[in-house]
DNA sequence: CTGGATCCAATCTGATACTG
DNA sequence: CAGTATCAGATTGGATCCAG
């Protein structure tokens, strides 16, 4: 069942933000929780680390003081900026239609 | 966030299994059991009621006995085609790189 | 700054049994 | 045939606190 498959990969209630965050341009752990509010460190951390298990992710350290991490959707991660278009076209669509019910 | 919107009326482990099941025609409630293995009825008919509540599936009750229940999906159901077609793309893509590694 | 560890509540799923 | 009821286990997400 490949259509599971890509499933599998978004799910989890923060990744498609993570996913869309990252598709303009590399960030750093705090930045990317900024952007994304309502997020807990613990559930942005596990996210990722999902994420960066099924390659559409890299992270980066840089061994400063502090610590720098950076994040960034690897180019297989930019795979899914068809199937993210298709879901939001497809979603909005789905909200006017529920909203005018 | 429609993406999320999108994802939400396809989450749960049966859903797309059973859409994509009635793409391909109306069913009755065994008959849907039948091309799903491992699906409890429980489950069949909670997700069911799901994807009714969402209008992407239609119930028809048939008065006979012993009774008979058709599954249809709806016309705006038929709208997730696109949706399906990329999300099984990339899976299947998604499939082969993970394999290869 | 970037997280990990722990605990908890809610939700999801499954197994089994039963019904009109 | 087409489900529902009940119980139990698994998974998920959040809150809070701690650490290199």
């Amino acid at each position: 069942m490949p259509v599971r498959d890509a499933l599998e990969v978004l799910s989890g209630k923060w990744k498609l933000q993570i996913i869309i965050s990252l598709l303009f341009g590399n960030k750093r752990f705090s930045q990317i929780a900024k952007e994304i509010p309502g997020i807990t460190d613990k559930m942005l951390s596990k996210e990722l680390r999902d994420l960066e298990a099924n390659c559409l992710v890299k992270r980066t350290v840089y061994d400063s003081i502090p610590v720098v991490v950076e994040y960034t959707l690897t180019e297989y991660g930019h795979t899914l900026k068809p199937v993210i278009e298709v879901l939001r076209t497809w979603g909005l669509a789905h909200r006017n239609r529920i909203m005018s019910l």
